[in-house]
DNA sequence: TATAGTCCCTGTACCTACTACAGGTTCAAG
DNA sequence: CTTGAACCTGTAGTAGGTACAGGGACTATA
């Protein structure tokens, strides 16, 4: 009775793969239909029937989600996947590149919080109007460089 | 000839604080959509004029967003600012509530690093199309907890 | 067997924080 | 006077989902 686990040719519900991988529900129909989960054959009634290898699937993008990849990137990965003939040079320089992504962040955010951490030290927190991080907020200065173009996540 | 600072009653463009600010042109814009930025006087023909302030509140806007506060933490802190009596410990609690976020994504960052940082290291290169990297990915685990709900940036 | 409750189905709208574009004025320089 | 840059408007697109309405399907219990 663990989560409708039938025996014979076991076929598992949206929900269930859902559950099983912490992905939201809605999700997996979204990943459907940008094509990152083949659609699933059908019951009579029109529910979807997924199997094992498309948990699997789901895991891994989940995963790679959790690692921080884009969809595009977690695309280029399932299709030296799918394709089979994957060599080893190419997953690893997708992902020495994404590290080198996260390294970047990391830096960033190591800095804010230095400044954060340094505002906030500054503050008695009192009842003075005249509070030092809003003044160090007005001031135009650079952080570094621009958050650039577009969503960096 | 300085970028157009006209001597009397300097009025400013909107690429005119845009460039200034580093902020995107239709960005400005958009701000003033969603109510950051007032709506500015216009000339007779119909273009935005902003002043010194506008500036400053547009650079206070864009230096809060550097450091990773959401649009509606600014709003936040702009009601502060507004209303006038803001006291510093208000500040202070948005400040240190976003240094706390900031913290988190700093240990989720890091602990990210070092799992790619190990995949990348545990992989040859070479031609084999058996990858620990894409093994490592196929493993249903969690690196902790999920990514939650809704955007966190 | 009836019914309640929970799942599933579909399409579509919404979210954040912008960016980009089309199609049309207006302004400043040469 | 003409050219080109900068402005105006509205609208659509981006990533990566989430949420909801209005229905159909399945299961447990009375």
């Amino acid at each position: 009775m663990a989560e409708k686990t039938h025996t014979q040719r076991q076929h598992l519900t949206r929900g269930a793969i859902a559950k099983r991988t912490g992905v939201n529900i809605e999700t997996v129909r979204y990943y459907e239909r940008i094509g990152l989960l083949p659609a699933p054959p059908r019951s009579a009634a029109g529910h979807r029937m997924y199997d094992g290898d498309m948990l699997r699937r789901l895991h891994f993008i989940r995963r790679c989600r959790e690692l921080g990849f884009t969809l595009d990137e977690v695309r280029g990965l399932l299709r030296l996947v799918d394709g089979g003939g994957y060599t080893c040079g190419e997953v690893k320089a997708l992902t020495t590149a994404h590290l080198g992504e996260v390294r970047r962040k990391l830096a960033d955010l190591e800095r804010l919080e230095k400044v954060l951490r340094e505002m906030v030290a500054g503050c008695a927190g009192g009842e003075v109007p005249q509070c030092p991080v809003i003044e160090a907020l007005f001031q135009a200065h650079r952080v570094r460089s621009a958050p650039k173009t577009g969503h960096s996540r």
